[in-house]
DNA sequence: TTGTACGCGTTATCAG
DNA sequence: CTGATAACGCGTACAA
């Protein structure tokens, strides 16, 4: 029923030649074989199909051909573009990759890092939700090399790619006030990770740089593990700061997600997106320009990062040990049509 | 500088017995050993920390804790949900996932079966874009299991995971018959695909049975790897249909992405959905109830798929065998609020 | 240039 | 119950 797995002995054997031609022949060995029996063992291997099997030459050899992206979740838009940017360095670099949905859960996390150390798996590439970093340092020590990428990760010998998310705050905001806003309100999710946080310093940098007070609404419920989540909250925190008195001309919002909501809640009030508020979100995931009107909203590289934290990965894999380094990318402003321009002469307009 | 792995030998020789009897221990064999030596063993093992190593077990037992799974894109919702069930019931049966972006580029998917078949992976599940099935056909009767997602499949020994899409395309135009439509246009990428021709087949369906005309428009470009793509084909395809001269009072698109595009182009010349033209999309990513209005849509269960898929992988891994079978997912509607009903009595409502 | 023999870490078989 | 030994498929000293 099942055919048996063609080895390199089977080869040798119709070749009649020894193993240990046929694996310097096929493994593509810079060991000197005449050109002969190069061609024969070639010629057969194809003839009969071969398959090389790489755990024999894995074990052997103390390598992997697979690399690990330990994530939040997989459903995010923003994390599915980074492992396909990974996805596409690793295939260039003859590995493949191994998926692994921590969902915000520390003790996941931990069993997925076992778990590729048991399959002798040599580069991670993780967004750590973990605050022990124990059984990681435990794995580096034992060989493992570690990119971290979205969460900052300070540890030894692992290089980060990291994102200006203060930056980032400070450049949506600066956005707003340059258009003549002065009410701008800040919507996030509670401020628990450090990410969160910081966009939040960069949003009050801006204000208070402009002299302007900022206006925060923080959702204080914990995480939930439904991928609407941040758009009902976006429109649970609209709701809470139209009925608190404040007078918001502009809406900042922590990430796409919840500007989503933002609008959405808007809209369902009868109030118009950017005439009457306009909104900025954070992130520029793609699905913000099919809304109407398009998202303006501060990207934050998806597949680049994953591009970057894959380049960075192979060449610690690949031993060249140029300095460690770690890349801080940079925000950019992605101007849609959801901001009003406050200071033009236009103020009358009214158009639609 | 790197700690060397300890392995069952180390183990063995601190505990002073054989490797044998460590391996049985910690590879909780059903074969018998002390209970002295049971507890010895393992206490030895957690102190040292011992990392057990899959490779030489899986060379030894010709098993693999992996499966692979091949789709076309990740950064496609649908597709990224899929993937978070199969991940989700691989845990459970304590396999990792090997993703797989195949493009839609069928060298690249044999590219891909070559390698996780070198990776002694015994388990597949595959959303199918060659046309080519000598390469799987061999790799089955080599011992890999496959199952087929989304697209069909027709080979010995595959299971499929399928969805009704002739009965969605039914659904989703049934409905707009029902709430009084007359013209209702179908609007499509290219139907190439057997997919893609049978939701078209339901909606004629749907339509003769109404004995009303079909209106099709359909690109006539080919496949492009933008993400957009489907979204600016809704544009265009809006375009193409308002001045073709067909007057619709309903649109159904062929994907949500392209209902979306349909909504935006709408909207952007001023027609209001659903008041003046009512949009079915087709899909049910969660997107769509964030857009303005939400958008009715046909539900393809993304996340169910991938569960279901992984169970009927592991059934075959565990040579449970259960009869083989197909699976057939039936659509349903989410009626959200970009249909309008023609029918009512309030056919002069312009609320807004 | 080619072949022989051993070891990577594990488990299965067989003898004690 | 326990231990020695031979595999799994491959790469590589070492010998020829």
């Amino acid at each position: 029923m099942l055919k048996k797995p063609i080895t390199i002995h089977d080869i040798a054997e119709m070749a009649k030649v020894s193993p240990a031609t046929v694996s310097r022949v096929l493994s593509n060995s810079d060991y000197p074989v005449s050109k002969g029996l190069q061609e024969r063992v070639r010629r057969i291997a194809e003839e009969v199909n071969y398959i090389p099997n790489m755990l024999g030459k894995q074990l052997k050899k103390n390598e992997s051909t697979t690399i690990g992206v330990i994530i939040p979740s997989i459903v995010n838009p923003f994390y599915s573009f980074v492992i396909f940017g990974i996805e596409e360095v690793a295939r260039a670099n003859h590995h493949t990759v191994i998926i692994c949905n921590s969902l915000q859960d520390p003790e996941l996390e931990e069993e997925y890092i076992r778990t590729i150390m048991e399959q002798q798996v040599k580069g991670l590439i993780i967004s750590s939700i973990s605050e022990d970093r124990t059984l990681l340092r435990n794995c580096i020590d034992l060989g493992l090399n570690v990119v971290a990428i979205d969460q900052a990760l300070e540890e030894e010998n692992v290089c980060q790619v990291k994102f200006d998310h203060r930056k980032g705050g400070y450049i949506g905001a600066k956005h707003l006030i340059e258009q003549g806003h002065r009410q701008i309100a800040y919507l996030t999710s509670k401020l628990d990770r450090p990410s969160r946080k910081n966009i939040y310093r960069g949003y009050v940098d801006a204000m208070q740089e402009a002299k302007l007070e900022p206006i925060l609404a923080e959702s204080d419920e914990q995480r939930s593990d439904a991928d609407t989540y941040d758009f009902d909250t976006g429109r649970k925190l609209v709701r809470k700061i139209l009925t608190s008195g404040e007078q918001p001309t502009a809406i900042f919002a922590c990430n796409d997600m919840m500007a989503f909501g933002v609008i959405n809640e808007l809209s369902s009030q009868g109030i118009n997106v950017p005439d009457d508020i306009s909104v900025v979100g954070f992130d520029g995931i793609d699905f913000g320009m099919m809304l109407h009107p398009p998202l303006t909203t501060v990207k934050q590289p998806d597949y680049d990062m994953g591009k970057l934290a894959g380049k960075l990965l192979f060449d610690k894999l690949k031993g060249e040990d140029a300095p460690f380094y770690d890349v801080v990318l940079q925000p950019s402003l992605i101007e849609r049509r959801s901001v009003r321009n406050l200071t033009a002469i236009n103020t009358l307009e009214c158009a639609r």
